[in-house]
DNA sequence: TAGTCCCGCCATTTG
DNA sequence: CAAATGGCGGGACTA
């Protein structure tokens, strides 16, 4: 973090002004946010498995926009239509954690396998046993497990079982509950998912809200516009969080319990849904920049690359008061800043972390 | 007590 | 080698 970073700052750049990459370092970010710098990565990896960002290098990202997530959430839901279909038949679908990793997984996607340079082949091994654990993958997992079975609730006891596959030692079990809470609140505040609690059992569980569109899990057809497009008023006050669902900010208030019922059906079917689970590689294929242009779904009427607009009022100050709404707010700030970048950085112009 | 998730050590990966 | 990343899990905090 901080100071001197080698890579070529300015150049690229459209902005004649002073592309300050020192301004953008993460370090400086974090310390501006109040943030540790460990909590950006995990936020980092999360988006970037749903799209909104991608990594293109060390220390350099890309930000996609919101009107990234339908294609990207499209591409998760075919690429695990595609596993169901080879890995299928074996009953117990396998697992990503305990000791044995392989699988060739990793590259059933497009191209964009997290653009590693280093071809596949070589450490492989090595890099697949960490890719298997990463967030990102686990992030993409737990998603395609709403998307891709009919599982109106999903607890992240239940998440975590079925994304283990059979042997789950509590220590695993354990600790993959934890990085499901990681993932979880990311995607809340991103409101694609959201907290309730199953009707029967009280317990705690999440309900995917996807794009928003109707109830239906095919997220990649629905009208209603782009996620996140048109973002206007928001207003956080204390306690509350500001989202911004389908061009409307909504304010959950933090521990909104009323929903509740609402669940229903909610119930894990967890045989119906291990084949569906399944390693994945990331593959994300949009457009450049703000891809309105992704095979958005709906017709999102507005370009992401305008979304920007009033990312400011996203701004608001105050330091992220964890616990709890933790990596709400600081997503929410984080969002801001990125925000900021953006616009100064100009259009397709690749943001410098650092 | 179960559910959350803060916090940061430390192993890896990269440039 | 230093900096950037990120897996991982102990344990504090809450409801």
């Amino acid at each position: 973090m901080s100071s001197s970073c080698p890579t070529n700052p300015s150049s690229s750049t459209t902005r004649p002004h002073t592309y300050n990459r020192k301004q953008k370092s993460l370090g400086l970010l974090c310390t501006k946010l109040g943030v540790e710098r460990r909590r950006i990565y995990d936020i980092v990896n999360v988006l970037e498995s749903i799209g909104v960002l991608a990594r293109k290098a060390k220390n350099q990202y890309t930000w996609k926009g919101y009107a990234a997530i339908p294609g990207a959430l499209h591409e998760l839901k075919e690429e695990a239509l595609r596993e169901k279909l080879e890995g299928s038949q074996g009953v117990n679908a396998k697992v990503w954690d305990d000791e044995d990793d392989d699988e060739t997984l990793s590259n059933s996607g497009s191209q964009n396998d997290k653009s590693i340079p280093n071809s596949d082949a070589p450490k492989s091994h090595k890099n697949d046993n960490r890719r298997e654990k990463s967030l990102a993958l686990l992030t993409q997992n737990f998603v395609k497990l709403f998307i891709c079975s009919n599982m109106e609730l999903i607890s992240l006891d239940d998440a975590a079982k079925l994304l283990l596959g059979d042997a789950h030692s509590s220590s695993i079990m354990r600790t993959k509950v934890r990085r499901l809470y990681d993932i979880a609140n990311v995607l809340s505040s991103m409101n694609l998912i959201e907290k309730t609690h199953t009707a029967d059992t009280r317990k705690p569980a999440f309900r995917w809200l996807g794009l928003n569109e109707n109830q239906s899990s095919n997220v990649i057809n629905s009208r209603k516009r782009a996620f996140g497009t048109d973002i206007s008023n928001i207003d956080f006050k204390r306690n509350k969080v500001g989202v911004f669902v389908n061009g409307e900010f909504s304010q959950k208030p933090m521990k909104q319990k009323e929903l509740e019922h609402v669940s229903g059906l909610g119930q894990v079917d967890k045989s119906n849904l291990k084949h569906c689970t399944k390693q994945s590689s990331r593959s994300y294929q949009f457009g450049p920049f703000a891809p309105a242009s992704v095979h958005k779904v709906g017709p999102s009427e507005n370009n992401s690359v305008k979304q920007v607009h009033d990312w400011d009022s996203l701004a608001t100050v105050h330091r992220p008061h964890y616990q709890n709404e933790a990596l709400k707010e600081l997503f929410s700030h984080y969002m801001e800043a990125w925000k900021s970048w953006y616009s100064e950085v100009a259009e397709k112009k690749p943001l410098h972390i650092l």
